[in-house]
DNA sequence: TGCCTATTGACACCTAGTGCCAACGGGCTA
DNA sequence: TAGCCCGTTGGCACTAGGTGTCAATAGGCA
């Protein structure tokens, strides 16, 4: 009845228990690394059944990247806002220096998340996975038309494929650092690079 | 007693257990896809106990690409014999033809081992970690010494990952083709795309 | 032949992930 | 307010990958 429009109990609660999870996954896998810490354990923790965890997470590995998919669909919304007249390798320097920007604001949670990350190797192998996911996004937004020529996809495909690769550099000596630095300019540095033919 | 100096009847038995299972798992694989076979199935096809399929593979995974790391180890050294001096892309782009001639010589087993890749995400992940693997070896075989600067490393690392970029290009390109085309001349192409900015 | 030891099979156990079903409790309607 | 509907949950059983343990087997060798 009233007018402040609040999301239901139901929802309320619903989005509390997906927070709880992540953030008692956050705590454990933080301190005792993703590998020795159970689904159990997690569960436990946020107060629910194992059986409930996998209803808001599909698997252990994914509460570790509770946004990255969305991440990854901003990324190709920025590409897709340039000027598709404009030179590929520049639309994607544009995304990734926002992109980068961001990080840097967000830099506490990044951090957290790359600590756990480094603490699995299977969980670099999954973040590997969602890294092809954002390339094929990222080829997809180069590709100038639906029926584009194969010789263009191929072209997409490859500059989508070093993009990663430059991104990934800079995000590596970023982590490097602490994340100290500056992020943006890393990604900024990086792409010069390869606009000099890596000389 | 004789001079043919042949292994002893063990190690030839351990030898045909692995290929064994190796042949079970393919076979397997290739039928019904990598998800759709236990690990009890092959080793079952391969007339041993569950067991021991795990002595002779670490995984389930790792039976599907028996001599990767062997390889990875031959790639570093071709980057290795070439002048330290020489441009880095150089040097990668000497050392990725050469794999890829023998890509092309090897065209029927790559061509069964990436139908079964392409059979299951999690086989394209761990493939990804192997990848990882190859491109940090390519860097340390371009750092110029134990103690290199910090950019010197930095700009190993953005090369290999943007090697590792081309390389996978290359090989998609291959594979869209059925592995009918010149893999050789793929790759050349885009390392030329390469040197020339992307453009 | 008989001893030593590498390899194997059998068994128990842990963990990720899924299907199923009964119980609980919001949310809406009479 | 009472009561029904159905979304959410917990419990249980089950599959499958992977590991530790130990006794049995079978090469290698004196």
């Amino acid at each position: 009845m009233g007018m402040t429009n609040q999301p239901k109990l139901r929802q309320r609660k619903k989005l509390k228990t997906r927070q709880d999870l992540a953030e008692a996954a956050y705590a454990l896998f933080g301190k005792r690394g993703f590998d020795n810490v159970t689904v159990a354990e997690i569960a436990q923790a946020a107060d629910v059944s194992r059986r409930t965890f996998f209803r808001y997470f599909p698997s252990k590995e994914s509460v570790v990247f509770p946004h990255r998919m969305d991440l990854i669909a901003r990324f190709r919304r920025l590409i897709d806002e340039r000027d598709k007249k404009e030179n590929p390798l520049r639309r994607c320097r544009y995304a990734t220096l926002i992109i980068a920007k961001e990080y840097m604001g967000d830099r506490d949670r990044i951090l957290r998340q790359h600590h756990i990350v480094k603490s699995s190797t299977g969980l670099i192998a999954y973040e590997y996975k969602l890294d092809l996911i954002l390339e094929e996004s990222i080829a997809e937004a180069l590709t100038p038309s639906r029926k584009a020529k194969a010789a263009q996809r191929r072209r997409a495909r490859l500059i989508a494929g070093v993009v990663i690769g430059v991104i990934r550099a800079a995000l590596r000596e970023w982590f490097a650092k602490d994340a100290r630095t500056n992020l943006v300019r890393l990604a900024e540095k990086a792409f010069d690079l390869l606009d000099s033919g890596l000389e």
